[in-house]
DNA sequence: ACGCGTGCCTGTTGGC
DNA sequence: TGCCAACAGGCACGCG
């Protein structure tokens, strides 16, 4: 289950594949997965990609079209903040999320489609090569992942994208606190609220609120301002520590060179259900909040 | 405004 | 050994 760190591993480790490289070629084996800008795979065709980064869990890929038939190239959508400002001159972009078991991989050019496989993408290192260098897989074993070709004033039209909440790591502990202490909700639930914070998913809600020892459960407009602060710090300490041990992995995670992450030896409570705090020795707590499991330690936790 | 239930999906796990 | 229910969960959607 990507969620910001996995995503943000996935670029550092897809990027440096693929970033230079020209699509050849686009096999769509599963229709569903191509959830928007149909219309717009014939554009793909031939153009170079020159960037990949990450918006909260998005992965998106930035590519250049041959001149022809190039629209809007100038167009800069209206922006609700600056975190959704996309980069100058990306005249194309796909976005991805990859949902629960979305994954890259660069394979050898004459590589088959895999069981799962649902996006290729024929790769050359130079402009109208014929022979392909490699292909880029989409795998996605449960299809709630999806791709959408967008021109950069389509993305005003999305409102996944213009409802995404803060950057966690781009945003002060401060303006984080402040945004949460607007809402009415359950503190677990403001975390995953992709409106609130952008990127947050069940692990790191789980673990950030363990770290600043808060009930998931309570009430977002009844915990102290200076809890939330001390909340918001931890939630970027254990999004940073999980970057740099490449993410977590569960089941299904993994880098775009196909390697797991390390982070899940550092979980305090995430899958923890029934075991004992690694700080007190109590019984962790399982419960249902959201819709999602959750695991807490009712010492550590108030 | 918010919580909750449901649907989308397929593979893994555990009980009988 | 095999069958089947429960479970994993991000997000949209509808309802109260």
């Amino acid at each position: 289950m990507p969620e910001l760190p996995e995503v943000e591993t996935i670029v550092r480790t897809l990027s440096p594949q693929i970033v230079g490289t020209y699509i050849r070629d686009v096999h769509i084996l599963h229709q569903k997965t191509l959830q928007a800008g149909e219309e717009l795979l014939p554009q793909l065709i031939g153009a170079q990609i020159t960037t990949v980064f990450r918006r909260a869990k998005l992965l998106l890929v930035g590519v250049l079209p041959e001149k022809k038939g190039i629209e809007d190239i100038a167009s800069t959508p209206s922006q609700k903040e600056e975190e959704n400002a996309l980069p100058k001159d990306v005249p194309l972009f796909m976005a991805f999320h990859l949902k629960m078991t979305g994954r890259f991989f660069v394979h050898p050019s004459e590589t088959m489609p895999l069981k799962h496989t649902r996006i290729i993408f024929d790769l050359a290192t130079k402009h109208l090569e014929k022979k392909c260098t490699g292909r880029l897989f989409f795998d996605d074993m449960r299809t709630f992942g999806y791709c959408r070709i967008m021109r950069p004033a389509d993305f005003a039209q999305w409102a996944f994208w213009q409802k995404l909440g803060l950057e966690p790591l781009l945003s002060s502990p401060q303006h984080i606190a402040k945004r949460l202490h607007e809402k009415k909700m359950g503190i677990k639930s403001a975390l995953l609220d992709q409106h609130v914070i952008a990127g947050v998913g069940n692990i790191y809600a789980d673990e950030s609120l363990f770290r600043a020892g808060i009930l998931p459960s309570q009430k977002t407009c009844d915990i102290a301002y200076t809890r939330l602060e001390k909340l918001a710090v931890d939630l970027q300490a254990v999004l940073q520590q999980s970057i740099d041990e490449c993410g977590s992995s569960i089941r299904d995670y993994r880098d775009a060179k196909g390697n797991a992450g390390a982070f899940q030896n550092n979980f305090f409570v995430y899958g923890r259900k029934d075991q004992p705090c690694k700080l007190c020795g109590t019984s962790l707590q399982g419960s249902r909040i959201a819709g999602r499991g959750t695991v807490h330690c009712p010492m550590c936790q108030k």
